[in-house]
DNA sequence: ACAGAATGCGAGCGATAGCTCGTGTTTGTC
DNA sequence: GACAAACACGAGCTATCGCTCGCATTCTGT
């Protein structure tokens, strides 16, 4: 009788529940009205009777599909994620060094951005200061995922650079992103595409002089 | 009989309050456990009691000198508002055409940089997505002003732009700085020391070729 | 010294939020 | 049609948090 380390909460003994069509309707159900919640209050303010109000059911329906508050972000979290994760694998998997710099820098920042304004409960759940323990764990998992693949990129053009340099770089350039989305998110319309524009001219200013020689400008 | 704009809750009728020395004593106490608490737990998760216990007073005692929890987080932004007027005063005030670009944008980051790590609670209660409403304005004041300096710099050095654009690049620089400020945050030492860097490398390399030919690196 | 104000305490009140439970309804299977 | 399981309900339990209140102690002015 081997006890697994992850003896805790995972897919122990909680298979046997056989989900009827009417279920699993009503948990995307609970979940986009979790995601609407989450976005107008954040995570803390929002109450589980408000996201079962929002979803048109009694908060006895809501606990017949999720344990607990924390259950229904983690879950939208790793939808979201796992979203996202076809979204970053193409936008930054191709390295390709025949590619201008400014044409793949370009490319990138418009499908985040893209995916951040269809689903801004994203940016909400994961920047939240009062976020739940484990989504901080998916948030952290996520964020060195994508800091390494930009090292990654930024390794092969800064060849003179040593490790803690190259982290450090692709540590600015996230944070450069994620100040630009938040200007983004508060902007609609053309303003909101010139904040796309700046993000972009930001980073590729920043990134300019480091790769130099290589890739210029014509 | 001028009736002053500001009839709400400043100076009203709490005067016939004398304090002591001892109770200033105690606020500044609370003030400090506050702080404290607001950074390592944030706003709506600190708790009163929590506060009062790190303080080492009674929760009655703290109501004593605070009517409830929004005014303890008031009292301390508006004490470090009040202190970082004088350094951002300092920090952006004189728009000396001679100086080069690179020099005042420099200082003025330090400056910020110093500011903040000092008083990390600033961060804290300022970008919290849970601070109370009344700490909303005083952050949307602060920032309007700070936004309103930067854009007299940018507009006399971007002579050809419109206001809508000068503004732009304003939240801009605004944004970068405060991404900066979170990753310089993150890290102490040489690391930190070379984030602060890496944020006065970014706002230059975006402000330079805006001003373009007018403060070069001659 | 003494009155009154300021300070200090901590059990507890009222409200709210997360969550449960007993009960009734719908759905799938024989 | 009948049985079990999944689904649905909503009043209410429990814990927590902001805050109060009655009372004790310390300080200040005279």
């Amino acid at each position: 009788m081997p006890d697994n380390a992850q003896t805790q909460a995972q897919t122990q003994k909680e298979q046997p529940r056989r989900r009827q069509a009417r279920g699993e309707r009503r948990i995307t159900q609970l979940l986009e009205a979790a995601a609407r919640v989450f976005c107008t209050t954040g995570y803390t303010a929002a109450s589980t009777n408000a996201i079962a109000r929002e979803a048109g059911v009694s908060p006895g329906t809501l606990y017949q599909f999720f344990p607990n508050k924390e259950a229904i972000a983690i879950e939208l979290g790793d939808r979201l994620v796992h979203e996202m994760r076809e979204t970053y694998g193409e936008a930054l998997a191709p390295i390709d060094p025949a590619t201008p710099l400014e044409e793949a820098v370009g490319s990138a920042i418009d499908r985040f951005m893209a995916f951040n304004t269809e689903h801004p409960v994203f940016f909400a759940l994961m920047h939240g200061p009062d976020i739940p323990g484990r989504m901080a764990e998916t948030h952290d998992q996520l964020y060195t995922t994508l800091t390494g693949r930009i090292e990654g990129l930024l390794g092969s053009l800064m060849p003179g650079a040593g490790q803690a340099d190259v982290t450090r770089t692709a540590h600015v350039c996230l944070g450069i992103y994620k100040a630009g989305l938040e200007l983004v998110l508060a902007h609609e319309g053309a303003e909101r595409a010139a904040y796309v524009q700046e993000v972009k001219d930001v980073l590729m200013r920043y990134l300019e002089p480091l790769v130099g020689d290589r890739l210029g400008r014509g």
